[in-house]
DNA sequence: CACAATTACGAGGGTCGTAAAAATG
DNA sequence: CATTTTTACGACCCTCGTAATTGTG
């Protein structure tokens, strides 16, 4: 019977290309390694080196097996890996979000559900939340379309409304409401990793210069530092620490406000009712 | 580290339920595989099984490394046998053909010039011989029509004329040639695996209705005790044991005559330079 | 009470290391 | 003569088996 100690040791002969700096590589005697590659190559029946007196080397079939073997044993050193990860599968929910907010609520309330869990979030569009969701990657997910689909479940969970945040001695600082168009050819603050809200700069503010800040606690300072506008919304306003001393005037044009939807797959009903009911 | 016996021992314990009726597929006793499968559990770093006080079962991480532990095993199991089969293929040649008759000549050649190598023959089209002569399943292909690419090394190699054998008391006995036309519609024998002549079969002689005999001895048999026309070529005349007792008529279709060409990739010139000088 | 799993302990196989020999450049 | 492989021999690790224990249907 072949073991997987002796491929680690043809291996690591077949890497160094002496018998003595395998051993050394494997913290062994090379006697130890001569002889288990003598039972290896008696154990496949064909010849696997070239012998001469006082060197050894692969010969065809030796290269052949060395494949072989370092992709079993490749193979054999992420069995426990995998099976590690699998099992931290069962204590993880993975929550795909097509932008930011929805998370802040639900993070709290999944805590709640499920004590025991850990939750993974990740930003997506709305196409790849739903296929991730199907293949399993997800078990919830957070879209800002109703999704039309009878194997999901699927409820609201929130609605939020963009809004422009600005410095007091900014000329609108004290106007009800502003478009996008009025604020577009501004400077403007942005955080990145927006999920969806992305299409306000690629769409609706072709115009404006963005100036991103990937470090959430560099934004925020940055917002204090700085007179640049930045975006805000109603619900991070509930939930987040809001930059003071900044007027939050909301957005007329009906793209900033979405509702949100949970989504999970209709056969893990039972697991996330609870889930849903708290919503 | 793991071990393969370690992982055989958990897959037949996946495989039989219990503890005890693996350990006798194995030819061990009961308490060295329920300490093992508590080292693997170890190893493993997350718990494989349901435990109650006289009952053992796979959980779901233990499914999950069933199925791992399983594809892993028959892949080592197969290790020696790829090793041994790469060790034959360097010491058979593969030749593909289009037909059997060059078979005959190439044989002994071949024979002749490598004398320690194994002959390894196949029947098969063209285009599948090209490729698979491409992608080294074949070292030689035998071909009816001259290829052209200058990554092969390619000579001509013989060719074949195609005849009816009749026998004598045949209507067309006496006949000096005969197309393929003359002869639609009468019974044939035919031996199968004849390679690209099937196109006769197929295209030259739609109304007729052939007899086939897989078997080669079985098919001489027949065709001295039958009076029905079968073929033979010209090839097949100088090498087979010819039915005595029959009239060989040639074919005048000018697909009745063929060429056939010996080809091997280039990169192989110098193993089969010998070979195709005998040619 | 038959059957399954676990625990305890001793036996044995096989893998390892040390030492020595043989061969090479 | 340093380096490498092979052979020989003894030690020890580790896996196995037997026997006993516990628990279940």
């Amino acid at each position: 019977m072949i073991e997987l100690y002796e491929l680690r040791q043809f291996a690591a002969f077949g890497e160094t290309g002496t018998l003595s700096e395998a051993a050394e590589k494997l913290h062994l005697s090379q006697p130890a390694i001569s002889r288990n590659m003598k039972k290896l190559e008696d154990d496949m029946g064909v010849t696997l080196f070239e012998r001469s007196k006082n060197k050894i080397s692969l010969n065809d079939n030796g290269q052949y097996l060395l494949e072989l073997a370092q992709k079993l044993l490749s193979d054999a050193h992420d069995l426990p890996l995998k099976v590690r990860e699998h099992d931290r599968q069962k204590h993880t929910i993975s929550l795909g979000v097509c932008a930011p907010a929805p998370i802040w609520r639900l993070a709290s309330l999944i805590a709640n559900v499920f004590p025991q869990m850990t939750l993974q979030t990740e930003i997506d569009d709305d196409k790849r939340l739903l296929s991730d969701l199907a293949n399993g990657i997800y078990q919830l997910a957070v879209l800002h379309e109703k999704p039309e689909s009878n194997n999901l479940i699927v409820k609201e969970c929130g609605r939020e409304s963009l809004m422009f945040a600005l410095p007091k001695e900014h000329r609108f600082a004290d106007r009800k409401s502003l478009s996008f168009a009025d604020m577009d050819g501004e400077n403007i603050l942005l955080m990145p990793n927006l999920g969806f809200w992305d299409f306000v700069k690629n769409e609706k503010m072709t115009k404006t210069r963005f100036l991103t800040q990937s470090d959430r606690y560099s934004f925020t300072e940055l917002v204090q530092a700085s007179s640049l506008p930045c975006f805000t919304s109603d619900v991070a306003d509930k939930f987040m620490e809001i930059p003071s001393g900044r007027a939050n005037i909301p957005i007329s044009d009906s793209e900033a406000t979405v509702t949100y939807y949970l989504a999970c797959m209709a056969d893990k009903k039972k697991t996330f009712e609870p889930l849903f009911r708290v919503i």
